[in-house]
DNA sequence: GACCGGATTGGC
DNA sequence: CCAATCCGGTCC
């Protein structure tokens, strides 16, 4: 039976409960290519204009950040370093620009296409597909034409996994935000204890 | 119109 | 540890 996709009310909440809620959901991206999913273990809440982290820290929507002020449940994907994407959960009502950055999968469907995607050697892992959240978007297709993209949708979308399991949560400082004074001290970041997936090692309070 | 540096990654 | 490689945001 098909699993429903996640409503839009699940996104319309803040971003901390919905980062947190994240953990265990599957992302699912269906393409012309064909259909790669993953469970999420790892996640970020970056809090708008509360948040000297967030893109959207000025208050003020800009081209790049005008998605986050729109209502909860859209895709906002941008593109970092000259190389790659990434891709955030848009939460909150219309006007609140708080989201949630997907940071690490668990591959479940997909798994050939997402190894060809990602061009990788033979010899690297299952494990390595979508450990990142720049490796994430590239093993599921994701990229800037998906800008906007309304989550509650039948092409980029996130459901109940198949078979749910028990998992503890873990916390810790938001990844790579030095730069955001002491809010990059937010404990922020969301993971699944232990799983092998999450990004920079094994599920543990990895360091910034 | 120029300049700066990044919500990353993989290779050395 | 560090280069790769663009673009958004900022400031002139």
């Amino acid at each position: 039976m098909e699993r429903p996709t996640l409503p839009r009310s699940f996104y319309l909440r803040d971003a901390l409960s919905v980062a947190r809620d994240l953990l265990g959901k599957e992302l699912v991206h269906h393409s012309p290519e064909g259909t790669a999913s993953g469970i999420i273990v790892e996640a970020e809440a970056y809090r708008g204009a509360l948040d000297a982290a967030s893109h959207a820290r000025g208050g003020v929507p800009t081209g790049r950040t005008r998605i986050m002020y729109e209502e909860g449940g859209h895709a906002y994907v941008y593109f970092i370093y000259g190389m790659y994407w990434c891709l955030n959960v848009t939460t909150r009502e219309k006007g609140v620009a708080e989201g949630v950055l997907i940071r690490a999968l668990e591959p479940r469907q997909g798994i050939g296409l997402m190894r060809s995607r990602r061009r990788i050697r033979p010899g690297k892992k299952d494990v390595e597909l979508a450990n990142g959240p720049g490796k994430l978007c590239a093993a599921l297709g994701i990229d800037g034409t998906l800008y906007g993209a309304d989550l509650c949708s039948d092409t980029l979308f996130l459901r109940e996994p198949e078979d749910k399991a028990e998992f503890a949560v873990g916390t810790s400082p938001r990844r790579h935000v030095d730069y955001a004074g002491e809010a990059k001290d937010y404990p922020w970041r969301f993971f699944i204890v232990g799983n092998r997936c999450v990004s920079g090692g094994a599920g543990r309070a990895s360091r910034r």
